[in-house]
DNA sequence: CGCAAAGTTCAATAAATATTGAACAAAGTG
DNA sequence: CACTTTGTTCAATATTTATTGAACTTTGCG
């Protein structure tokens, strides 16, 4: 348990040592890890989410390693996707040169960056590709190209749908 | 209906033949496949629901491998899926013992679908989760159990919130 | 019935994604 | 400056996930 390593000189009180994690910090990751399958982000940004999460105070990237037995490269995309996505919160710590973070709280604004990062660019992606389509449409048959002409049109009341409710959602999360 | 490959060894030429697709039907199932990538579905599950998107008519399980090089067992999948989440709807014809797929072109049934069968499991499960982490939460001392209390009681607004979006979002999108 | 077409299942395999770690860059510190 | 700590990048590798295809079940028809 708690093999406090006292690296350099002295660093004592470690409460929890090297990789381990207490039980409620454990739901709480798994809890995060679970969150991040379901929004088809990597494992490692849930574990961390979740650290931070759990965590008291502000945690820098060598403890956050340490803490969930995670290279140094995927701690360091992690916090940058994190950070990207405005769920995490860089602190500074007076005589520290290191980077310490914290979570971001509000659903508001965790799904706003959500948002932002992750899906906004998917759908532009997929209007570009609606842009592409209406080019070849006019060399299909009179009949056919009726049909797909509807269809595209219900794709774009989609999409108008979905752009107005936006708006109305992150305000229904900023409670 | 025109297509077809006649199986004594003659081909009947016609529209478009195996394997192929229309520039208007790729640029469709294109456009599905990025969806179903944001949405975290496999490919197959696009590209079925891109085909038959942009398909007239309905289609059979048979000319949906055919036109997509997909193979039976996907196929067979991909289409279990897309019935049970309600995005496609099976087709009786007469004389023909195959089942003919039609695709839900409206968004609010598709998203509710979509809702019941691939998020609302998962948030039961992240609930269910918060459940075993109250009964650790006792073992911790007076001080970080207070502030894990009050994260838990973020998780729980956040989950409360959430709930009372989705009738709102659903009619929203109810056209 | 017996046969053939339609559809499902699942172990093996392929494809996609995440993670690692070693090489590199940046930024203080003394 | 030389040195150490901090953080990034990215090719190699491990892990996860989707797809295939062959064996199986089901269904309808003569």
């Amino acid at each position: 348990m708690s093999h406090s390593v006292l690296k350099n000189g002295r660093r004592v009180r470690t409460g929890v040592g090297s990789g381990e994690l207490t039980p409620v910090e454990l739901a709480l990751v798994e809890f995060f890890v679970s969150i991040a399958d379901l929004a088809g982000l990597p494992k490692s940004v849930g574990e961390i989410y979740g650290l931070l999460f759990s965590s008291p105070n502000p945690l820098a990237m060598d403890e956050i390693i340490h803490r969930l037995s995670l290279s140094k490269g995927s701690a360091s995309q992690g916090l940058r996707f994190l950070r990207s996505s405005q769920a995490v919160r860089t602190v500074y710590r007076a005589g520290d040169r290191r980077d310490f973070y914290e979570p971001e709280l509000g659903l508001r604004n965790l799904a706003a960056g959500l948002l932002k990062e992750k899906i906004a660019p998917r759908l532009a992606e997929g209007a570009q590709k609606l842009v592409q389509l209406e080019e070849v449409l006019s060399k299909e048959s009179p009949s056919l190209r009726k049909v797909h002409e509807n269809r595209i049109q219900r794709i774009r009341s989609w999409q108008r749908n979905g752009q107005k409710i936006i708006p109305f959602a992150l305000k229904f999360l900023g409670g």
